[in-house]
RNA sequence: GCCGCGGUGGCGGAAUCGGUAGACGCUAAGGACUUAAAAUCCUUUAUCCGCAAGGGUGUCCGGGUUCGAGUCCCGGCCGCGGCACCA
């Protein structure tokens, strides 16, 4: 036995330990309840473990390790989501195969995850790359494709020059792509989609069911974005030709003064009057051109009259028709009436082109609409004939209504979000499962001359998946859109039968093997299926779900879409995958404090704080800014995880992490403050580590213990891991003034510590002459009745102000309590000898008395 | 602009149901031990008046409800994150 408490000797000890034993191997206890705790599973990338990696994961060990004690099967596995970008970037690079690259960052995150001592079961690791896991991501593509989920269009897409691929308009910022922030322009490219608009209604609906994080809800809510309104339809004067437009506001149609059509609409051209045609012509092409940088950085309105007119089908009136980028065609019909008296957009455009301007609502309470400016509100109509002085909503049904008997018209409804484009002109990624007819004359793969029917795709059998990648010595995209697996012609094309076949060459995005890992983690080596119904049903749906609030739209409603079509497929039982969501909150640098007016960067013992700012203390005048930034490589402020557990080891840098604050909150780091949770581990070894003895503990002690362990089970059930630990330091504090030390005691504090601290708590357990692990034990029950405080200190309140103290016994009553309080000293002089006027008394709190 | 989250000591934070604001930890100051340093231990640490007892002020700002408000209500300010011509 050590005299010092030495983490170095200690962790790698039980890591050993924990790996032979296989200690934390899913339980197969069918008599036991489940707990699915899932950690959202790291891209390896070569940088290795940062600091906001731990947090999340040592989060949910907590939570596993505590599950485990308390009697559940408890299924907490972790893997890799190794296809993406990085590592073909890094190839191109180098020429190093992405899979060599992938499998050193692999083995360098598993290194440093197991040397935090995470209780994964390891013998359910899933790398995404495995060709025993790309086999049924693939399958699942393939029923995606059967039930007409997966389709090709001709698309405009985000094409990406520098990254040779397709973005998704997810993945597109500001017209920079989200990796690497390279420019993105609009091309028109054949491409897969997924038609997760099929399942728009029941991806919001479902929302309200899950405990997930408001915010996410909300944002997911958005990204649907489904708007109720009306279909209608303007004739065009002069032309056989009609324009449909959607609204959400079929109430103002009185107050069209003019129409919108996309630029890239298809009567653009046919109703465009000859005078206007150059203009009309000159900025559909501008706008063709513009980017999606462009055209969101543009504030000012732009667009051209085409010289034609449409006929409000509600009275008759010969409006305008106009063509301006900010009608987008890929929503709605790409044309709109414009209301400049309801819409702000509108308005802008009115008042930019000189159109007029009608007020068709007015504000119910009859407040008076400022000039100049719409009223977008609901309201009362007006300057609506026969409708003037209905509601907003009635008169929207109505109008509706008649508008549809009138075949002018319907219902309609639209969502924000688009069908989800699947496929990537990449080589480190899922191939797609499909091929398709050649015809040719000669031999494809030398250079004949062919055409690829993509029209009639084909899909690859099941028993021939998975659907492996060539090898290539060249990774780069080239210029040829289709891909670096178009190069690959031995590959590409095959002969069956005498004809000629050509493989899909776009591979799936990243986001594919993440669509359903948790699925696989259930039945992780099972070759006959995905996943086994039985595994399924016992362990679906995940109970905990703990990651990064980056995935809050893009992952988290792919993966409910996929989950769904399996629902649909009958393979699994639940409609939603993950009950409970938490987004850790991110972990940023440490507090940088900078002379606002020079940039120069001073310490934290050059500054001060004077009237609520901090200034210089050698120059008061100037004001210093302090914050903490993201944490990044440029800027110099990265921790590594792998020096903390180097210096305090991985138990001090668990420990710190989830003492810094609330899981979910972003919070600065301090290396100072690691030394804290080091000095409680090293505190709790002295104190475990004394003498003992088995004569009973003194009745605070036990209390203090009994207290403890209630606070840590309810603290780890609500995931408050901060408070948690402040419970745990009190009791060792508590504690500490024990000497020789009651060895009934050290069993139960050992146990809660655990979950923290799983390696002190380890060799503690095995010190007190236990052979198997601490976490095969049974957590610890307390008794309520030694829970409470013997003796409380009860506030006595005079008017509102406190006025004194009084020690009293637990469940006092109030007579008591106040007779108490008469005769304090303190009290007596406040009451200036006048009976209080009131007493409130809060059991066991507080004591309140009023006089006048 | 809209939506979500937040604002408490020098710093991270606690106060879970409207009941002692500042738990726990860091930092800082003083002391003990030591030849010395580190480590450790002890004391103090919201702020102002006071030797003390005690008292004033105090949870972004301004109002309100209440015996009592960090917590509830109304109005504003600031920070962070998301969305942003979606008709």
């Amino acid at each position: 036995m050590n005299e010092r408490y030495t983490p170095s000797a200690i962790e790698p000890k039980w890591q050993t330990f924990w790996d032979r034993d296989k200690t934390f191997a899913t339980s197969t206890d069918q008599t036991k309840p489940k707990a699915y705790v899932l950690d959202m599973f790291p891209y390896p990338s070569g940088a290795g473990l940062h600091v906001g990696h731990p947090e999340g994961y040592t989060a949910t060990d907590i939570v596993a390790r505590y599950l485990r004690a308390k009697g559940f099967a408890v299924l907490h596995p972790m893997g890799w989501d190794a296809f993406g970008l990085p590592a073909e970037q890094h190839a191109i690079k180098t020429g190093t195969h992405p899979r060599v690259t992938t499998a050193q960052n692999i083995a360098t995150f598993k290194r440093q995850l197991k040397s935090l001592g995470f209780s994964y079961d390891w013998d359910r690791e899933v790398d995404t790359t495995d060709p025993g896991y790309v086999k049924w991501t693939q399958w699942i593509f393939l029923k995606l494709f059967h039930r007409g989920l997966a389709y090709q269009q001709e698309t405009a897409v985000n094409w990406c020059p520098a990254l040779g691929t397709v973005l998704a308009n997810e993945e597109v910022k500001d017209g920079k792509s989200d990796i690497g922030g390279h420019p993105v322009v609009r091309m028109p490219l054949r491409q897969w989609l997924l038609k997760i608009t099929a399942y728009a209604d029941r991806l919001k609906d479902e929302l309200a069911s899950l405990d997930w994080p408001e915010g996410v809800r909300v944002m997911q809510h958005e990204w649907i974005g489904r708007s109720e309104g009306a279909q209608v339809r303007f004739q065009v004067a002069g032309h056989d030709a009609a324009l449909e437009i959607f609204t959400t506001r079929p109430d103002t149609l009185f107050g069209a003064t003019f129409m919108v059509i996309a630029p890239e609409h298809p009567l653009v051209e046919r109703i465009t009057t000859p005078e206007r045609a150059s203009s009309v012509k000159a900025y559909v092409a501008a706008a063709k051109n513009r980017s999606d940088l462009d055209r969101s950085a543009a504030k000012e309105k732009t667009g051209e009259a085409t010289g034609a007119y449409a006929v409000n089908p509600v009275n008759g009136a010969k409006i305008p028709i106009w063509v301006a980028d900010y009608v987008m065609m890929g929503y709605g019909t790409g044309a709109i009436m414009a209301v400049p008296g309801g819409d702000d957009r509108d308005h802008e455009f009115a008042t930019k082109f000189g159109l007029p301007v009608i007020q068709v609502v007015k504000p119910e309470d009859g407040s008076a609409v400022p000039t100049g400016k719409p009223y977008t509100e609901y309201g009362i109509a007006m300057n609506s004939g026969a409708y003037d002085g209905m509601k907003s909503a009635d008169m929207k049904a109505k109008i509706t209504a008649e508008l549809e008997a009138k075949g002018l018209g319907k219902k309609r409804i639209e969502y924000k979000l688009r069908d989800w484009l699947f496929s990537r002109q990449r080589y480190w990624g899922e191939p797609i499962p499909v091929y398709f007819p050649v015809e040719t004359a000669g031999d494809p793969r030398k250079g004949a001359a062919h055409t690829v029917r993509y029209d009639k795709p084909i899909a690859v059998e099941e028993k021939e998946l998975p659907l492996l990648l060539p090898e290539l010595d060249d990774f780069k995209p080239g210029d040829d859109p289709a891909g670096p697996l178009a190069r690959a012609v031995d590959w590409r094309f095959f002969q069956r039968e005498g004809k000629w076949f050509a493989r899909e060459t776009n591979t799936m995005p990243q986001w594919a093997g993440s669509c359903w890992y948790y699925l696989r983690f259930m039945d992780p080596t099972n070759t006959k299926e995905a996943f086994s119904k039985e595994a399924a049903e016992r362990w679906l749906p995940v109970d905990l779900y703990v990651g990064g609030a980056e995935h809050a739209v893009l992952h988290l409603l792919y993966a409910r879409f996929w989950h769904k079509v399996l629902f649909d497929e009958g393979l699994v039982k639940q409609p939603e995958p993950f009950a409970k969501l938490v987004n850790q909150g991110m972990i940023l640098g440490e507090l940088e404090y900078v002379v606002e007016t020079t940039g120069e960067k001073v310490s934290d013992e050059q500054v001060e704080k004077r009237e609520g700012k901090f200034v210089l203390k050698s120059d008061p005048t100037k004001v210093v800014d302090a914050r903490a930034h993201k944490m990044s490589k440029s800027r110099g402020n990265v921790i590594n995880p792998d020096e903390v557990v180097n210096h305090h080891g991985a138990d001090s840098l668990r420990l710190y992490e989830m003492f810094m604050g609330p899981l979910e909150q972003t919070k600065p780091w301090d290396t100072r403050g690691v030394i804290g949770v080091r000095r409680f581990l090293d505190k709790l070894y002295t104190v475990a580590t004394r003498p003992r003895t088995d004569a009973p503990p003194p009745e605070e002690a036990l209390r203090s213990l009994h207290r403890t362990i209630k606070k840590v089970g309810e603290d780890i059930e609500g995931l408050r891991l901060n408070t948690a630990i402040s419970a745990l330091m009190v009791l060792v504090n508590d504690l500490s003034s024990l000497n020789p030390m009651p060895t009934t005691l050290l069993g139960p504090l050992t146990q809660i510590v655990a979950p923290f601290a799983p390696h002190l708590a380890e060799e503690l357990w095995e010190m007190l002459g236990n052979t198997t692990s601490v976490s095969k034990a049974a957590w610890p029950k307390f008794d309520p009745a030694l829970c409470e405080l013997s003796e409380l200190t009860i506030p006595v309140q005079i008017n509102g102000k406190k006025r004194g103290e009084l020690k009293v016994g637990k469940g006092a009553t109030e007579a008591q309590v106040l007779e108490l309080a008469m005769a304090d000293v303190n009290v007596a002089k406040y009451l200036e000898g006048k009976p209080p006027s009131r007493v409130i008394w809060v059991q066991d709190r507080i004591l309140t008395l009023v006089v006048k």
